[in-house]
RNA sequence: GGGCCCUUCGUCUAUCGGUUAGGACGUCAGGUUUUCAACCUGAAAAGAGGGGUUCGACUCCCCUAGGGCCUGCCA
C-alpha cells in the first residue's frame, strides 16, 4: 500500500486565478512537492453555464507564472459526469440516496417552512414508497443524510469540528438533467484521483461534513482535511473587486515577481519562527499544514512590496532588463538597443531602488529624457548659483577626458576635482545633477554618468550651460 | 433565523501556564548624503470585554461583543 501524498488544486473557472486560490494552490503544491508527493489540477466546471476555455487558460497561466506545476493533465470535472452519475445511482441502489420529485417551487416553500419551524428541511420523498413515484416526471437524486447525531470532521487546521446532523439536510447530488452537483463530484473525483490531503479554503468547511457523509456511505477512506482561512482585504472584509487587484495576473501587471508574491503569500497565515524571506527551496523544506493559522489574514501591499524588493535585488542584471522590458513598452518607452545598453549599465542600482518591475521604469526615469531637458523652475534651480555654469564647463572638460568604463572611476574623478579645488562636493553635485537629471530621482553621479553614457552626459551638460 | 469558524502592536506573526509579550512591514526620530531611494540606529505601538480554573493565564473553560463562512437542481 502506497503512502504517497496526493494533493490537488480545484478551482472553478472564474476568469482569473484568484489571489486566495493562488495561496491554497501554493500550500497544496508545497505540501506535495516537499514530501515527494503528487500535485494534481482539476477544473471544477460541472456548471456548464459558467464554463469557458479562456477562464481555464487564465488559471493555468497564473499557476505557471507562479512556478507551480502539476502532475498529468488538468482534469475537467465535467468530463467525468458519467462517473458521477454512476456513483449517484450506486448510492441510490444501496439506499443511501433517493429520488426526489419536488418542484423548485415546492422546495422553496418547504425550505421557508423549515426555517420558520426551526426544523430540518426534508423532502417528502425521502420516506415515500418508491412505487408511488410519478412516472415520466423528472427527478433529482438526493443524498439520504442522517437525521440525528452529529458528523465530526477532523481537520488539520481547524481541529475537531462537530456538526449537528439536524443542520445538514439531504442535498441534491444529481440534478434533474442528470448532471452532478458539486459535493458529489468533489467526493467522487477526490476519491478516484487518490487524493490523500484536501487543502482548500475554509469556505468549504461546512461542505466537508456533507462530503464526509458521502464518503462514509460509499465506504471510501476519508482524506485528511485542511481548511485554510480566506484572505481578506485591508479593511478586514472578504477580498472583493473593490479592493483592487484580485487575480495573480493583476499583481504580475503591477510588476511583482512570482517569487516575491509567493513568498508574501506563504507568510500570510503561516510562519516559520521569525523568518520573513522564504525562498522556494526553504518553503519546500519548512512548510507544514499544522503551522497554518485559523484566522483570516489581511492583504498588505506595503509588505508585499518590501518582500518583492528583496527578490528584485537578487535578480541578475540581464534579468532586470528583460523582465522590465514589457513595463517600458507599456510606459511608452520601448527599449531600443541604445536604451537596452543604458539599462544594462543601470541594472545594478535600478534593482536596488525599485521594489517592483514597474518601479524600474520609474527609477530609470531620468535616463530616457529627451534633450534639451526642461530646467525651468525647481529643476534647474542649482544652475542659478554664482559660478555654476563655469564650474560645469570645467567639469565637462574633465569628463571629456575621463575614462568611461565604469561608474566608480567617474565618481572618483568628480571627487578628486572637488578636492583639488577644495570645494564641497555639493557645490558641483547640485548643478551637475540638475543638468543631468532635471531633478528626477537618481543614484550617485558616477552611476548617473556611466548609465547615461559619454555622449548623452556631455550633451546634457552642454545643454544646461547654454540655457 | 440556524450551523460552523475566528479575535496578540495599524498590518503579518512568535509565544505551545511562569518572557521586560519577540520579530517583520508600516509610522516617527536620528545617522549616512550631491536629489530620491536604499542602508544603519533608535522610538512609539498589542493580548476585544467580562467571568471562571490555577500558586500563576495571551495561552485552558464559559459568556458577551465584533468579524467571517455556509445555509442553491453555484462551486
Amino acid at each position: 500500500m502506497s503512502s504517497q501524498i496526493v494533493t490537488r488544486f480545484a478551482p472553478s473557472p472564474t476568469g482569473f486565478l484568484h489571489i486566495g486560490g493562488a495561496r491554497t494552490a501554493l500550500f497544496n503544491w508545497l505540501y506535495a512537492r516537499g514530501r515527494g508527493g503528487k500535485f494534481l489540477l482539476r477544473i471544477e466546471d460541472t456548471d456548464r453555464a459558467r464554463h469557458n476555455e479562456a477562464a481555464v487558460d487564465a488559471i493555468i497561466e497564473g499557476l505557471s507564472w507562479l512556478g507551480l506545476d502539476w502532475d498529468g493533465e488538468p482534469i475537467s470535472q465535467y468530463s467525468r459526469r458519467e462517473r458521477h452519475a454512476e456513483v449517484a445511482h450506486e448510492l441510490l441502489k444501496i439506499g443511501a440516496a433517493y429520488r426526489c420529485y419536488m418542484t423548485t417551487d415546492e422546495i422553496e416553500a418547504s425550505r421557508l417552512r423549515a426555517i420558520e419551524t426551526k426544523s430540518r428541511f426534508e423532502s417528502p420523498w425521502r420516506d415515500a414508497d418508491p412505487a408511488s413515484a410519478p412516472s415520466g416526471r423528472s427527478y433529482t437524486i438526493r443524498f439520504r443524510a442522517p437525521r440525528d447525531g452529529e458528523t465530526i470532521v477532523s481537520d488539520v487546521v481547524q481541529g475537531t469540528v462537530k456538526f449537528p446532523n439536524s443542520a445538514l439536510d439531504d442535498l441534491i447530488i444529481l440534478r434533474s438533467d442528470g448532471a452532478p452537483t458539486y459535493n458529489l463530484a468533489v467526493v467522487v473525483d477526490d476519491h478516484d484521483m487518490g487524493v490523500t490531503h484536501v487543502i482548500r479554503g475554509d469556505d468549504h468547511l461546512n461542505n466537508a461534513a456533507r462530503q464526509q457523509q458521502i464518503y462514509a456511505a460509499m465506504g471510501w477512506p476519508i482524506p485528511s482535511f485542511s481548511h485554510v482561512p480566506l484572505i481578506h482585504g485591508a479593511d478586514g472584509a472578504k477580498l472583493s473587486k473593490r479592493h483592487g487587484a484580485l487575480g495573480v495576473d493583476a499583481y504580475r501587471d503591477l510588476g511583482f515577481l512570482p517569487e516575491g508574491l509567493a513568498n508574501y503569500l506563504i507568510r500570510l497565515g503561516w510562519s516559520h519562527g521569525d523568518d520573513e524571506i522564504i525562498p522556494r527551496a526553504k518553503a519546500l523544506e519548512w512548510f507544514d499544514i499544522t503551522g497554518i493559522n485559523r484566522a483570516p489574514a489581511r492583504l498588505d501591499l506595503s509588505k508585499l512590496e518590501h518582500t518583492n524588493a528583496h527578490y528584485m535585488k537578487a535578480l541578475d542584471d540581464r534579468a532586470v532588463v528583460e523582465k522590465s522590458a514589457a513595463f517600458f513598452d507599456h510606459a511608452g518607452v520601448p527599449l531600443t538597443d541604445e536604451r537596452r545598453a543604458q539599462l544594462m549599465r543601470s541594472a545594478k542600482f535600478l534593482k536596488e531602488r525599485a521594489p517592483t518591475l514597474a518601479g524600474v521604469v520609474e527609477a530609470a526615469g531620468f535616463l530616457f529624457l529627451t534633450r534639451p531637458l526642461d530646467l525651468s523652475g525647481k529643476n534647474g534651480k542649482a544652475l542659478e548659483k554664482e559660478g555654476a555654469r563655469t564650474l560645469l564647463a570645467d567639469i565637462s572638460k574633465l569628463l571629456a577626458a575621463a575614462d568611461w568604463s565604469d561608474a566608480e572611476g567617474l565618481e572618483k574623478s568628480l571627487k578628486d576635482f572637488a578636492a583639488d579645488r577644495a570645494i564641497g562636493f555639493g557645490l558641483i553635485g547640485q548643478p551637475l545633477r540638475a543638468v543631468l537629471t532635471a531633478g528626477l530621482p537618481s543614484p550617485s553621479l558616477g552611476e548617473v554618468l556611466y548609465a547615461l553614457g559619454r555622449d548623452q552626459s556631455l550633451g546634457r551638460i552642454a545643454d544646461g550651460i547654454s540655457q
